[in-house]
Formats: C-alpha cells, structure tokens, sequence
DNA sequence: GCTTTATATAACCAGAAGGTCATGGAACCC
DNA sequence: GGGTTCCATGACCTTCTGGTTATATAAAGC
C-alpha cells in the first residue's frame, strides 16, 4: 500500500520532522509561513517569548528542513518548505486504514486520480464504490 | 479548507502524538502493533534495548493515546488507537497543497467523496479556486 | 507455598530542549 | 561614521528524555 506521494525517508528526517511539530511554537510558525514567507521578527510578534527563543525554534525548523532562510537587506525571510511534510504525511498514510470508515473508496479514488494523471485523456468513469 | 475527518485536536494532544511519534523505535513499535495487538515481550524481542525502555515508550505512547492496555494472565498486550493519528494527519493536510502537484483535483475528489457519502445521489459541485 | 514469567516502578545519570539575558555583527539611515 | 534595526550567538539555568540497573508486583505453574 503505498499513498500518492510516499517515498519513505530516513528515519532520522522523520525524527527530525515530528520532533520539529512537537511545539506549538513552532506548528503555529509553520502556519504563519503558509501565508507567505516572513521576517524573523514577523514571525516573532505574536508570541510572549524573547527573540533569541524565537530564532532557536527557527533553528530547529530549518535543521529538519521544514523551512529556509532568505536574505533581504538585514532581514532573513523564511519560507515553507513542505517536503518534509510530505514525508510526515506519508508514514501516516499508512495507517488511515485505521481510522478511516470508507478507506477502501477513497483508496479508489486516490489510484483513480493517478491514473488520470498519467493519461489525461483516458476517459472519466469512476470506480465502483465497494 | 477542512479535509475529511479532521477535527481541531487540543494543541497539547497535537504535542503528544508528535512528541511520541518523533522517536524511531516508537514508530516501529506502532509498527508492529498495526499488524496486530502483542505483548510488552514481544514488542521489545526487536530491540537492543532493556525492557524497561520498553515500558517507558510504551507510557510514552499510552499518554498521547496512541496505544491501549489489555489484560490475558500476566501479559498486558497493547492495542493501536488510531485517533490521535488521524488528529496528525488532518493537521498535516493543511499543508497538502504545498507539495501535491494536483492539489486542486485531488481536493475536488475528496469534497465528492465526502459529498457523496453524505447524499449518495446530489451533484457534484466542485470548489473554486483559492 | 515456592518458582517462574511478565510487567511495572524506583533511583539514577547524561545529554538534549527550551527558555533567559547579554553581547556581537551586518546592513541600512542620517 | 555613528546610531539603529534585524538577527545570531554565547553562557547559563531548569526541566524533560531516554537509557541504565535493581527491585517490586501479579498471575500462573508445579
């Protein structure tokens, strides 16, 4: 059973990816960041916590390659970087099965949706729902 | 954009289940207990590790929720609990778009699925871009 | 009842995590 | 060139983590 998207990655990147979403801080830096990339200072606002915390959970961010860093003048802008999320999502995949009702339909659809995707022309008829 | 089955977990449960899941050989203890529920024993035969470590990731892993406790004679064998797992999940499909390429259409597939789980016989209206 | 099997718990330890404050350094502004 | 802004880094502290060994508890077997 292998989701869309799943390429298993070193264990040590999967440490290092959900050690980084163990923080709050941190998950909400990362929601911060899909909106678009932002200084450090930006992204420090919203919280009652010093700056050099603030660059400690960027660090910490970057070093499980869950965001990057710019340069904009004196500014560091960081940006999402979503593989590692990818990655996270993956392993997960594996166990949808496990809380998912309709997992079999969906599991239709999801191959349904890469067979279009490889041929583009091939006609629209859905699989049967089981 | 709320994907099938997510539910805003506590921040705290978020911190747990990925605070448990950042360590390699609680992954592969989940692992294993996907296959089926087992014993403390033979959950820890794997590892070159004492079994109290065992036990301690197995506390680890029962105070995010992740594992339950059953009782047979002296053996307490342990249960997956998916829950928290698809909590993780639907934090992460947040992020789905930053890396699926046919986010779009994969999107529109789950809304039908999810549509027609709810009435089996209504139109498929489709999403409109963001 | 004593022994064995299965698991939990306590005490301990080293190192990592997550914060603080103070300082350093680079790029801009006047 | 001197101050200001933005960010990084160092030194420090406390708490958590992940392992150890030794011991306790609980049920089963003989």
């Amino acid at each position: 059973m292998e989701p869309i998207g799943y390429r298993t990655p070193s264990p040590g990147r999967l440490d290092a990816t959900f050690a980084a979403l163990a923080d709050p801080t941190r998950r909400a830096i990362l929601d911060r960041l899909a909106s678009g990339e932002a200084s450090v200072s930006e992204l420090a606002e919203p919280f009652a916590m010093s700056q050099p915390a603030i660059s400690k959970h960027l660090k910490v961010l970057e070093r499980a390659g869950l965001i990057s860093r710019g340069r904009d003048a004196q500014r560091r802008p960081r940006r999402l970087e979503a593989a590692p999320l990818a990655e996270a999502t993956g392993w997960l995949e594996h166990y949808r099965q496990f809380w998912e009702e309709n997992y079999q339909a969906l599991d239709a659809l999801l191959e349904d949706l890469k067979a279009r995707e490889a041929r583009p022309s091939t006609s629209r008829k859905r699989k049967k729902q089981p």
